[in-house]
RNA sequence: GCCUGGGUAGUAUAGCCAGGUUAGUAUACCGGCCUGUCGAGCCGGUGACCCGGGUUCAAAUCCCGGCCCAGGCGCCA
C-alpha cells in the first residue's frame, strides 16, 4: 500500500515512522523552512522541511509541489509537534502519485463557488471537507434507517426499475427503448411493493432510485433522487404506518446524532430529535385552520405551497415541532391504490411527513379489496387493462397494508438546512443537467 | 411549463440604469522578498465582457433571438 496510516490515525509516538498519502492542501516556503500539508479523508498533516537540515532532493521536489497533487509520504513523527494544523511529520522520502493542473475552481473556502459551476467540477468540488460531511452524515442517516428496519423484521428487497407500464395515471415519467417496446422507469416502487405484501413478505424495505421526468425549476427537485421506501402487513390503519415512520425517522437522526458530531459541528449544524408521537393534521380540518390563518382553500382541494408553509408555522406555534404528519388527503388528488376512508370516502388515508417545512415522503394506507381497488381504477378514469399485471393479484387474497417512501436527499437536505437538494447530491440529475 | 432576476479573467465580484478612460477588486496561477508558516504577509506579473443579430461615429452597457443559471409557482420525494 502507499500509505500505512490515514492521518488522522498517525500515533503521536516521537520517532514513530509512517507513512501517509493524500493531495496537497498548499505548498509554503517561509525563511529557513518548507511547509507542506496533506490532505486525506481523515485530516491534514504539516510536513516540515528545513533547510540545511532536508536533503536537497527532498526540498526540490516539495517546492516543484502544486496544489492537489497526489503523493505518499514516508516519515517520521517530531520529538515537538508546533504545527496548529493536523499532525506533524518530518518527511523522509516523497513519491508524486499524480500531478495537478491549477484547479478549475476554489475548493479550499477562501473563494465561494456557486453550484452549478461546482457542479461541473463535481469530483474535484467534493474535495472539499464541508462536502465529505455532508455525504458522511448522509451514510449514517441512511445506516440508522436500515438498522431499525433490519432490527423491527423488515427485509431488504429490490424491486424493478423498469416497468413495462405507468405506475400511475397522467404522472411524468422517462420513457426508454426497450427491445423495441415502449418502457418507463418507475417514478416510485409503490406498486412491486405492494405485491410483495400480496405475496406475503409482510415487512419489506426497498432503497433505491425513482425518475421523474417533471422540468421542476426548485431548489427541492431533482429528475432522479432515491428513497427509502417501507411496506408492511396486518395494519389496522394508516396510524400504524405513521408509528413505523416516526420511530425510523428517530432512529435515522439519532445516529448522526451519536455518530457525526465533529460533521454536524463543521456543517454548523444543530440536530433536535423528536419525540413520537408527531403532531397530526388532518383534512377537512386542515381548511379551518388555515381559514383561520387568513388562506382560504376550497372543501376537497389540495393545499398549495404557501398552505404547507402556514401549517407548518402553526404546528411550530401550536405544538413547537418541526415534524408533523398530513392525514387524509381529498381522494381526487391521490392515485388510484390509497385507501379511501369507508365511511366518508372523498378523503383519502393518505399521508405526508412534513421536516423543516419539506415534504420528506407520502404514504398511508392502501386499498387491499379487489373490489374497491378496481372502482377507484374507474373513477381516476384509467384504463383497466393498462394496469391489470397489478390488479390482477388482489383476487388472491391481499393482506391489508400501507408505507411510505421517505427521500434520502430531501432527508439529507431538511436535517442539514442546505439552500439546494444538490447540495447534498453526489451528481445530481436535474432537467438541465446529467453530467457528470 | 409559466413569472422574475441574472451570464464580465480559472473562481467570485464591481462597472451596465444615465453608451466613449489602460474594464476595477479579491482569490487562484507565475516570479521575487521574508529564520516556524498554520485564512500567513509584502512587492511585481499573466489573465475576462455567454452566443448570434440589430441600433449607433462608438456597445460589457441599449434592443431582439438563442443557450445556460438562480429564485418563485405548478408537480412532487
Amino acid at each position: 500500500m502507499k500509505r500505512t496510516h490515514e492521518i488522522a490515525d498517525v500515533p503521536h509516538t516521537p520517532g514513530a515512522r509512517v507513512r501517509i498519502a493524500g493531495f496537497i492542501e498548499n505548498v509554503k516556503e517561509v525563511g529557513r523552512f518548507v511547509f507542506v500539508w496533506v490532505r486525506d479523508r481523515s485530516g491534514i498533516a504539516q510536513l516540515t522541511l528545513k533547510k540545511g537540515e532536508t536533503g536537497e532532493e527532498l526540498l526540490r521536489i516539495a517546492r516543484s509541489l502544486n496544489k492537489h497533487d497526489v503523493v505518499s509520504v514516508f516519515g517520521t513523527v517530531p520529538e515537538l509537534r508546533e504545527a496548529k494544523v493536523g499532525m506533524e511529520l518530518i518527511p523522509l522520502e516523497v513519491e508524486v502519485l499524480s500531478k495537478a493542473e491549477r484547479l478549475p475552481i476554489d475548493v479550499s473556502g477562501s473563494v465561494s463557488t456557486q453550484l452549478d459551476t461546482r457542479l461541473d467540477w463535481r469530483a474535484i468540488d467534493l474535495r472539499n471537507p464541508k462536502n465529505l460531511a455532508i455525504f458522511k452524515v448522509q451514510s449514517t442517516l441512511v445506516r440508522g434507517m436500515t438498522e431499525w428496519l433490519d432490527s423491527h423484521g423488515f427485509l431488504q428487497v429490490f424491486t424493478p426499475c423498469i416497468i413495462g407500464a405507468p405506475s400511475e395515471s397522467g404522472a411524468e415519467m422517462f420513457e426508454i427503448d426497450y427491445f423495441g417496446k415502449r418502457a418507463f422507469l418507475r417514478q416510485d416502487p409503490q406498486l412491486h411493493r405492494q405485491l410483495l405484501m400480496v405475496a406475503g413478505f409482510e415487512r419489506i424495505y426497498d432503497i433505491g432510485p425513482s425518475w421523474r421526468a417533471e422540468p421542476s425549476h426548485t431548489p427541492r427537485h431533482l429528475c432522479e433522487h432515491r428513497g427509502c421506501a417501507v411496506e408492511l402487513s396486518y395494519i389496522s390503519d394508516e396510524l400504524d404506518v405513521m408509528r413505523v415512520e416516526e420511530q425510523l425517522f428517530i432512529a435515522a437522526l439519532k445516529r448522526v446524532v451519536e455518530e457525526r458530531t465533529k460533521e454536524l459541528e463543521l456543517l454548523g449544524v444543530e440536530v433536535d430529535v423528536p419525540k413520537a408521537p408527531f403532531p397530526e393534521l388532518r383534512f377537512p380540518e386542515i381548511y379551518e385552520i388555515l381559514s383561520s390563518m387568513g388562506k382560504e382553500v376550497k372543501f376537497g382541494e389540495d393545499i398549495d405551497r404557501e398552505g404547507e408553509r402556514l401549517l407548518n408555522q402553526y404546528v411550530m406555534e401550536r405544538y413547537n415541532s418541526d415534524v408533523f404528519f398530513i392525514n387524509r388527503f381529498p381522494f381526487a388528488v391521490k392515485p388510484f391504490y390509497v385507501m379511501r376512508v369507508d365511511e366518508d370516502p372523498v378523503w383519502a388515508r393518505s399521508v405526508d411527513l412534513v421536516y423543516r417545512g419539506l415534504e420528506l415522503s407520502s404514504g398511508g394506507q392502501r386499498e387491499h379489496r379487489y373490489e374497491k381497488i378496481m372502482e377507484q381504477v374507474r373513477l381516476k378514469g384509467m384504463n383497466p387493462e393498462s394496469v391489470k399485471w397489478f390488479t390482477e393479484f388482489f383476487k388472491y387474497g391481499a393482506p391489508p397494508h400501507g408505507g411510505f417512501n421517505i427521500g434520502i436527499e430531501r432527508f439529507t437536505m431538511a436535517l442539514l438546512g442546505a439552500s439546494n437538494i444538490r447540495e447534498v447530491t453526489l451528481f445530481p440529475r436535474a432537467p438541465e443537467r446529467y453530467s457528470p
